[in-house]
DNA sequence: GATTCATTTCGTTGTATGGCGAAATACATT
DNA sequence: AATGTATTTCGCCATACAACGAAATGAATC
């Protein structure tokens, strides 16, 4: 129960519910999840942490970047079940729009300039 | 958004998640739910207060009784599959079949004698 | 190896939330 | 109407948590 109860506690942000959103077109780098919601870096990175710890993204680390993605098949049930209701109670939803058309021209850019922008703030 | 936020954040407190598979069972008084937790009777009410405006239970008075039970067939979609969520992941949980076993005994008292008893503390 | 850069950790601050008891409300019984 | 009973509302306290900036860490590049 403890161990289950890290699913919800997770959930029960607006902003990190709109990161698994916004995951779900592929993985993300910290910056780039940064840019889409204009939080510090140090914000986004312990929402990133609670959502790991609950078992609701994976993460992967290249050089300097850490990349972000959904739990891959296999991973715990009640994670992916709980992504997956999130997906389609959220689908229709205004702001899961406007999320996903900002992602959509950040995603046109390049990562290594959308970077150093954000590191000389 | 900010409407279906309330379901995942009623989620996030772990007694309002046992209120609700408490619930499976069929409608509960607030004093039922009281003994099962041994909570202040005000804690509870806020607690179901919440579930409420979540929309993931339904109340009915009955007398001085009030009756919490799930949301009926009809009722909004996400609260619903948040529930089935719940059930299907906490069935196998030590917690939830304490609850059980300590929610039979409370179904097999007298529930008027209950509530007295609770009042004179 | 010094520097730059991406990310995390740490410390602080304001706000949100869970818990309680007391008072208020709503209904029933006398 | 007066009292008793079930629930809710209110005010309070302690803790949890989201946000930030600054410092620390880890990894490339110079």
């Amino acid at each position: 129960m403890r161990e289950f109860m890290a699913i919800p506690k997770a959930l029960a942000d607006e902003n990190r519910v709109r990161v698994l959103l916004a995951l779900q077109g592929g993985e993300l780098c910290v910056c780039q999840i940064r840019e889409l919601f204009g939080l510090a870096a140090s914000t986004i990175s312990k929402h990133l942490s609670i959502l790991y710890q609950a078992g609701l993204v994976d993460s992967r680390k290249d050089g300097r970047w850490m990349y972000y993605s959904l739990p891959a098949r296999g991973a715990s049930g009640p994670a992916r079940e709980a992504i997956r209701w999130l997906a389609k109670s959220l689908t229709q939803d205004s702001r899961t729009a406007k999320d996903a058309a900002r992602l959509k021209k950040i995603l046109a850019m390049d990562p290594v300039e959308l970077c150093k922008r954000q590191c000389r703030n």
